[in-house]
DNA sequence: TTTTGAGTTGTTCGA
DNA sequence: GTCGAACAACTCAAA
């Protein structure tokens, strides 16, 4: 029997973690290692929401490693040297994690692999952040989608990986190690009226349990309007990794085949899903997607920036009431309604004329479910700036929409009550902005 | 190589 | 009030 370093990354979780699993049957006895990164922590697109709700999730970890006999061990720093250290002390033979994808993970890693392998000492990477990575779903002539229709049939017809369970692992050694840091620590802060969801791998399975049990059978009818509990409410979980995507699609499925008259409903779920993975793979095979639009043509477009309807839009006061409400529960809870989502993404590209590239960073600083591929992904579906996006002609009105999908303000009272009195204007005369942003993207 | 069908989530206009 | 067409071509995927 030899000793193990587990780096949890994107995986804050003991069950169906693959590269936590490998190393408790290769090893028997590990280590769990959670590292802040200097990088990371430095990155303006950080926020408070994320790392709170990520910090709640490695107590969580924590707990439940040292219930098992394990122990998670964390610092701070920069990635080659701390991992170095973290071998050293404690004698592993080998270091596992899952893989990530993300650009500045991947360099990382590479940095990190190199590192170690000069110490005789293995970086092993599973695949376990998603059920099918870009090498899984290509086209006939061996490249990647970038249409999600044909995407996601190639997706379903793939042989799914099972879960994995929770490994038994053996008692470690316990090494001195001082709690994890507080936000404060961190040197961030939420804001005072911020009601962040709880986190943890428990939490996480609830929540599935709770979605499983009855929304998932009206997702489809249900998960438009932001006023229902309609949809799953499952991605910050999916975005630290408190729950594996094996695990939701496994279960999803068995609870779609119990009530087969509602298929309908749960496969929109799935499609979810899918689209988690599609963007994953874009990204990963496009990364340039991460500093500008996927089509280069788009880089082009004349937006008009105006600070001033950038910071209305950020504090909810553009005086269009949905808008409104979406951004207001986005800083009050770090989450934001898929739709609404959509909605605000298209008013600050097509209303308000602002690169889509400062939402997405604003999304990013505020989301609990942070996740660079989704969001950029969404937000370029929304600003219409690649393919596979929203053709630029089709405009959200903002009161359509809250209409439509609020139809009896129960939403929009929730955040925002001052919407019936007569000072509350709107910004924009919609209309107008949108043939302002036909005629921008038709100078193209 | 060529051809064909299709592409998450809408809105507006005019009959 | 309802309904179909226009919005604008373009590129992707697959046969």
């Amino acid at each position: 029997m030899t000793t193990a370093l587990h780096w949890f990354r994107r995986d804050l979780r003991v069950a169906d973690n693959l590269g936590l699993h490998a190393a408790a049957r290769d090893h028997g006895k590990v280590y769990g290692f959670y590292l802040f990164e200097d990088r990371a922590l430095r990155d303006p697109a950080m926020g408070a929401p994320r790392l709170a709700f990520l910090l709640d999730s490695l107590d969580a970890l924590r707990r439940n490693l040292a219930e098992r006999g394990g122990q998670l061990l964390w610092s701070r720093g920069e990635a080659v040297e701390e991992l170095l250290r973290a071998v050293a002390l404690t004698g592993a033979r080998a270091v596992t994690c899952n893989f990530d994808g993300e650009p500045a993970g991947h360099a990382r890693d590479l940095l990190v692999r190199r590192a170690l392998q000069a110490q005789g000492i293995p970086l092993r990477a599973w695949k376990d952040d998603v059920l099918h990575d870009a090498r899984e779903v290509l086209k006939a002539d061996g490249t990647p989608y970038v249409v999600f229709t044909p995407y996601a049939k190639a997706w379903r017809a793939l042989p799914k990986p099972s879960p994995v369970p929770a490994p038994r692992l053996q008692p470690v050694p316990p090494l001195p190690q001082p709690p994890l840091p507080t936000l404060a620590e961190l040197g961030f802060r939420l804001e005072t009226e911020a009601e962040i969801p709880r986190g943890g791998e428990r939490t996480g399975r609830d929540r599935l349990g709770e979605f499983l049990s009855q929304p998932i059978h009206h997702y489809k009818d249900q998960r438009d309007f932001p006023a229902l509990d309609g949809t799953s409410r499952l991605s910050p979980h999916l975005a630290v990794g408190t729950l594996s995507p094996r695990t939701v699609y496994a279960q999803a499925v068995a609870a779609i085949e119990k009530k087969p008259q509602h298929r309908l409903q749960g496969e929109t779920f799935i499609t979810e899903l899918i689209w988690r993975e599609f963007y994953r793979q874009i990204l990963w095979k496009f990364p340039h997607v991460e500093h500008g639009a996927f089509k280069p043509a788009y880089a082009a477009l004349a937006w008009e920036n105006n600070p001033a309807h950038f910071e209305a839009w950020c504090q909810g006061r553009t005086g269009f009431p949905l808008v409104d409400a979406a951004m207001r529960q986005l800083n009050r809870t770090g989450w934001m309604h898929n739709r609404l989502r959509m909605i605000t993404a298209m008013f600050l590209t097509k209303d308000l004329l602002i690169d889509w590239q400062w939402g997405e960073r604003y999304f990013m600083q505020r989301l609990v479910d942070a996740d660079l591929a989704s969001n950029n992904g969404g937000w370029q579906w929304s600003a219409s700036t690649g393919t596979d996006a929203q053709p630029y002609f089709r405009i959200f009105n903002p009161n359509r929409q809250a209409e439509r999908y609020d139809p009896e303000g129960r939403f929009i009272e929730k955040y925002v009550p001052e919407a019936a009195s007569p000072s509350y204007r709107p910004i924009v005369e919609h209309d107008r902005q949108r043939l302002k942003a036909l005629a921008l993207f038709k100078r193209l």
